[in-house]
RNA sequence: GGGCUCAUAGCUCAGUUGGCUAGAGCGUUACAUUGACAUUGUAAAGGUCAGAGGUUCGACUCCUCUUGGGCCCACCA
């Protein structure tokens, strides 16, 4: 043995030792209780970052239960991630001097399919490298037929259901990347913006959007606002840059007579509030903006101009006429811009497909209030019902092509929609026409991500018999569903809606969430800022089970930590202190061997004994009183693991393998050395190895093998104590 | 405006249902050692556990308030 641990010698070879010898499968254990885990799917086109290298909670849940003899199942997987990588892609054509425009969508379709293939593998060799014990065989993609087929179904099923809507609302709209966005996907920042005071006609109002007035169709009052009450329900005249007109002026609760002059334009095509006044009092929608982001014809002499320049060129004009009374320019409030690209959305009514969502809430509350889903850590389940008991209903259109396109066809003649499966209908069901033409949009990514768990069980083909698939009868529900808790809302949220709506069950029995990794700063790391780390750098600097086994250490479950670097090596150097350990333990029974006092420990289990079988050997009290620390670090790090308490188990790991065991019992047993206390030692030494195991699986493994060679640790026996 | 969360050694953080002299990593200081360990070991210094009340035999831990961070949510034109 190297006096030193030296990993890239040893990593790669194990894995595939591993995944050669079929160890991921779940069938390791054919008769083992169903233990399942579905891989949050990372984008099948970008590289891996802390996020992900945080599933190593996952694969301590996996192997620890594998070890505990479970049929245990980690299903990969990997997204499309529809807009972010229809976004890099466009970016990519944007730098050959092209832009989607230039392909129709099928050619466009197929050159992303392209991209994102070439790119997958990236992120696959990646959670290899981590040491993930995925089922690759099992591996999912969320555009794979079979997937779709199943999205398909539930779309479907939902509009029978009536549970599926077509609407003119407004919607989150960027002109910029042309799509709309659900209300989780807006970016909201503060911004200073001036606040124009304008006449109309008698009344002066406030508005930070005068180039929408083109699309007023009121204006409003408090009901209560006495100032006012003479022009309820009546017809002003005003003066406006496009000459003379007449308004009406309402009255509404939403207006709040402190603000401004407590007096309110009412611009249902292009305000979320006004939209909502705007169905109270039955007033007309006009679109004055179009989605290229420009002003319509409506805009008179603005037609053309971008909503910005507009309201430049609005504002004086509306000056030279005297009609602005004051400009308030310290206006500070908050604006909805892409999450993407930064630029200021646009609130724009559009036909787009929503899901009622009250019922399927319901049912995802009821699931967590009754226990049939545990989150852990507990207080996440505030922000959990918080979420559920306030949802809207969720836009699942998206102007993208990148994604599941909606099975949905327009009859030209009659307008009804056929919904399908996703077999092209003949003809209209209700007027029998052939004239249907397919909507153009796909799937919010999250409407297909919500049915991963199901979805992945129900396909995978090499385990369906007779059309019913094992997989699916076996592992679902699944045991756990680990997360990051940035995404509780997006997605765990819906997969509980969705997972229980498709098939009466909930989709996990546990939530458990990790927390962030930010930069050594504690800043959230991001591309803008420049501060993004590899995770792949650090596995190649200190070898992947260092890097596993900082994350975990020293952070409770569902806090955020700062990557420290100090902590990195730290736990390198732990590694090499196991590999030293390891080292002089072989070296005493290479003692002994030549000793030839080689009666007990020569057999194939030499140093390899459990607890209860130590007892004989444990002759020296100091041994005896080793084997029972032993036996209850077994019982600590099982009862930590087991209350995902994994910086406990950690924790005591380190400590009693380094500070206890190395300092002072191999410091004790050294002068001593015989065969019963080799027996004690090494065996010792062993099971410590599997309790690290599921952090540290490589290096547990090399070693572990260094005693029994023709032996995997990883599908070894749990400890008993 | 609401909610969540954090505040513990110079730095990064643990402290599980309240219980002996509050712990770890890195850093600092002294000593030892080339040994299984690109070191490691032994020891030391360093904490009014943000502040103020309260509950209790006992509070870092529970309750209230205050201060200061972070995150999330919310329709104020």
């Amino acid at each position: 043995m190297d006096s030193v641990y030296d990993h890239k010698k040893v990593e790669n070879r194990i894995y595939e030792s591993w995944e050669k010898n079929g160890y991921f499968k779940p069938e390791v254990n054919p008769d083992g209780a169903p233990y399942s885990i579905i891989l949050p799917p990372p984008n099948a086109n970008a590289p891996l970052h802390f996020g992900h290298a945080m599933y190593v909670v996952e694969d301590i849940l996996i192997r620890y239960h594998r070890m505990k003899g479970y049929s245990a199942l980690w299903q990969p997987g990997a997204d499309h991630a529809g807009f972010e990588t229809q976004f890099v892609f466009e970016k990519h054509l944007a730098n050959e001097g092209k832009s989607r425009f230039d392909y129709d969508r099928d050619t466009l379709y197929q050159m992303i399919w392209d991209f994102v293939h070439k790119n997958r593998g990236g992120m696959e060799g990646q959670l290899r490298k981590l040491g993930f014990s995925l089922d690759w065989s099992r591996m999912k993609f969320t555009l794979d037929p079979d997937i779709v087929k199943i999205v398909y179904a539930t779309f479907k099923k939902m509009y029978e259901d009536n549970l599926i809507y077509r609407a003119n609302r407004l919607v989150n709209y960027c002109t910029y990347d042309g799509t709309s966005f659900s209300d989780l996907e807006v970016v909201w920042e503060e911004r200073r913006d001036p606040l124009y005071y304008i006449k109309y006609g008698p009344l002066i109002l406030a508005t930070t959007r005068p180039e929408t007035k083109f699309g007023d169709t009121a204006v409003a009052v408090n009901p209560n606002d006495k100032r006012y009450t003479k022009y309820i329900n009546q017809e002003i005249e005003i003066e406006t840059v496009l000459g003379k007109a007449k308004i009406k002026v309402i009255a509404d609760d939403y207006v709040d007579p402190e603000f401004g002059t407590g007096v309110v334009k009412i611009t249902p095509a292009h305000d979320f509030n006004d939209f909502e006044v705007g169905k109270r009092h039955d007033l007309p929608l006009k679109q004055v903006i179009g989605y290229d982001g420009k002003m319509s014809e409506a805009a008179g002499p603005f037609a053309g101009m971008y909503a910005k320049q507009a309201r430049r060129a609005v504002v004086e004009e509306m000056q030279k006429k005297g009609l602005i009374e004051k400009i308030d320019d310290k206006y500070v409030h908050r604006i909805g811009l892409c999450y993407k690209c930064k630029n200021v959305l646009e609130p724009l009514p559009k036909e787009q497909w929503f899901i009622k969502m009250d019922t399927l809430a319901k049912a995802a509350i009821d699931a967590v209030k009754k226990d049939e889903i545990q989150i852990y850590p507990e207080s996440f389940e505030k922000l959990y019902f918080k979420f559920l008991e306030n949802i809207r209903d969720w836009n699942i259109s998206r102007q993208v092509v990148w994604g599941i396109r909606i099975p949905a066809w327009f009859c030209e003649k009659c307008s009804n929609w056929e919904v399908t499966d996703g077999v092209v209908p003949e003809k209209c069901s209700k007027c029998g026409s052939k004239a249907l033409v397919q909507d153009n949009d796909t799937f919010d990514t999250w409407f297909s991500s919500s049915q991963w768990p199901f979805a992945t069980l129900q396909s995978n083909e090499s385990r369906i018999k007779n059309q019913e698939s094992e997989d699916f009868e076996k592992f679902y529900p699944t045991t756990v569903m680990e997360t990051g808790y940035d995404i509780l809302r997006w997605w765990v949220a819906r997969m509980a809606m969705v997972g229980i709506y498709r098939t009466g069950k909930v989709p996990f029995k546990n939530v458990v969430l990790h927390g962030l990794v930010n930069d050594p700063f504690g800043k959230k790391m991001s591309k803008s800022k420049g501060n993004v780390v590899n995770p792949m750098e650090l596995v190649d600097q200190y070898g992947a089970d260092a890097v596993r086994f900082a994350l975990v250490y020293g952070t409770a479950l569902g806090n955020d930590q700062a990557l420290s670097y100090p902590k990195l090596d730290a736990m390198r150097k732990f590694s090499n202190k196991l590999w030293n350990m390891g080292r002089f333990i072989n070296m005493q029974q290479v003692t002994i061997d030549n000793l030839q006092l080689t009666k007990k420990s020569s057999s194939n289990v030499k140093g390899h004994m459990s607890i209860v079988e130590l007892a004989k050997f444990a002759e020296h009290a100091n041994d005896r009183e080793w084997v029972n620390r032993v036996e209850q670090l077994i019982k600590d790090v099982t009862k930590n693991i087991d209350g995902y308490q994994f910086h406990f188990a950690a924790d005591r790991l380190y400590e009693f393998i380094w500070h206890e065991f190395a300092d002072k019992y191999i410091e004790d047993v050294k002068g001593r050395v015989d065969e019963n206390s080799f027996i004690v030692l090494s065996s010792l030494f062993l099971i410590q190895l599997k309790l690290l195991h599921p952090f540290m699986p490589f290096i547990t493994e090399e070693l572990f093998q260094k005693f029994i060679p023709e032996k995997s640790i990883m599908i070894e026996s749990w400890p008993k104590s």
